[in-house]
RNA sequence: CGCGGGAUGGAGCAGUCUGGUAGCUCGUCGGGCUCAUAACCCGAAGGUCGUAGGUUCGAAUCCUGCUCCCGCAA
């Protein structure tokens, strides 16, 4: 059988067991790899290549970096020529043209981290959490101009688990996009794959996440949205709040029983409990900017010895 | 050379400015009290103060180099 001409669009870690199965898969043959430019990155701002493009310099793909396919003609003109089936977008974090729609043969498919129409945009794995879906997923579908919008023609459903964090599902999605994949492939090869229009009406919007939206009000959110947003922005964007003025990341923490008014403290246990909207939340494992990570007892137990007034204010501005 | 914080018994910290016998809250181990406990009482072990050098009669503390950890930023 005649091996499909591929195009893999793709930039973080998360694409790589899908790139990675689309090497090793016996009916793909991958004539070019997409991705993003170099950047500085960590602390020192050293440069930085993408994981994709990694795995590409390795194994010796046809690889591009840039900050924008669309204006890459050379490359455009060359695939075109080359007579590419079908492109694959996951992670990505780039717009594709009309232009570039209708380039392959089959159509341009992402691999999206929900049951589409639900959670559409950037953050769908973190959306599901926040949102309590008990059910999450990886949708394919072909590219329209329009985000997320296209016909599925993949549904995978993942089952959430009940204390997951956004960095396990993450993990866990990361892998079932790769067996996603591999539908699709049998499909595309028996020409048997089944588009399914959206239900507009069933759309959700999953926007991209940063910092400040790990930020922890506890005066105006309750507990239980605090226990999920903690678990869903874990490890990243990451909550975090502000302690007698400086930034105290919270790694982790659990609904608790004890008594204490919004954005005040009970530490009748030994345990950081701070007072919500309603119920209350204990600070399970904490970071100060500059420090370790430690548990709420071994924070305290540092507090009593430096003659401390344990006066802790929450969410003073720095 | 992007900005900044930190390294002190097993854990979290104080002490560093103003050099001079290494301390606190826990944990651990042993003993006691209690129906019981996240409680309480008594006792013990455990640290060449990240590393190399310098200044000094004397350095955790002052000076210099190095290593490692972390927050911001991207």
């Amino acid at each position: 059988m005649r091996k499909f001409k591929v195009v893999f669009c793709g930039t973080p870690d998360f694409s790589l067991p899908s790139l990675e199965l689309l090497f090793n898969h016996p009916l793909i043959d991958i004539v070019g790899v997409v991705t993003m430019p170099d950047r500085p990155a960590g602390r020192g701002k050293t440069l930085q290549s993408p994981p994709v493009a990694e795995f590409a310099k390795a194994h010796k793909l046809s690889l591009i970096q840039t900050e924008n396919i669309n204006q890459e003609d050379a490359f455009l003109a060359d695939m075109t020529k080359q007579g590419v089936d079908f492109f694959i977008v996951l992670a990505f974090a780039q717009f594709l043209s009309n232009k570039i729609l209708d380039l392959p043969k089959l159509g341009c498919f992402n691999i999206h981290t929900s049951q589409l129409p639900r959670h559409r945009g950037a953050a769908p794995i973190q959306y599901a959490l926040l949102s309590g879906d008990q059910e999450s997923g990886v949708s394919i579908q072909k590219m329209v101009k329009k985000m997320d919008a296209g016909d599925v023609a993949i549904n995978h459903p993942v089952p959430v688990h009940e204390y997951e964090t956004g960095g396990l599902l993450y993990t866990r999605l990361k892998f079932a996009c790769s067996e996603a994949l591999v539908e699709l492939i049998d499909n595309l090869s028996t020409n048997s794959v089944k588009f399914t229009p959206q239900d507009e009406s069933l759309v959700t919007f999953a926007p991209t996440l940063s910092r400040d939206d790990g930020k922890i009000d506890f005066q105006n959110q309750t507990a239980q949205e605090i226990e999920r947003k903690s678990r869903a922005l874990f490890p990243w964007p990451g909550t975090w709040t502000i302690l007698n003025g400086k930034r105290l990341k919270v790694l982790s923490l659990s609904l608790s029983t004890l008594k204490a008014n919004p954005g005040e403290v009970n530490l009748n246990q030994g345990t950081l409990v701070v007072g919500c909207k309603t119920g209350s939340v204990r600070l399970d494992s904490i970071q100060l900017e500059g420090k370790k990570s430690c548990t709420d007892s071994d924070y305290l137990n540092g507090l009593k010895s430096s003659g401390n007034k344990f006066e802790l204010i929450f969410g003073e501005k720095i």
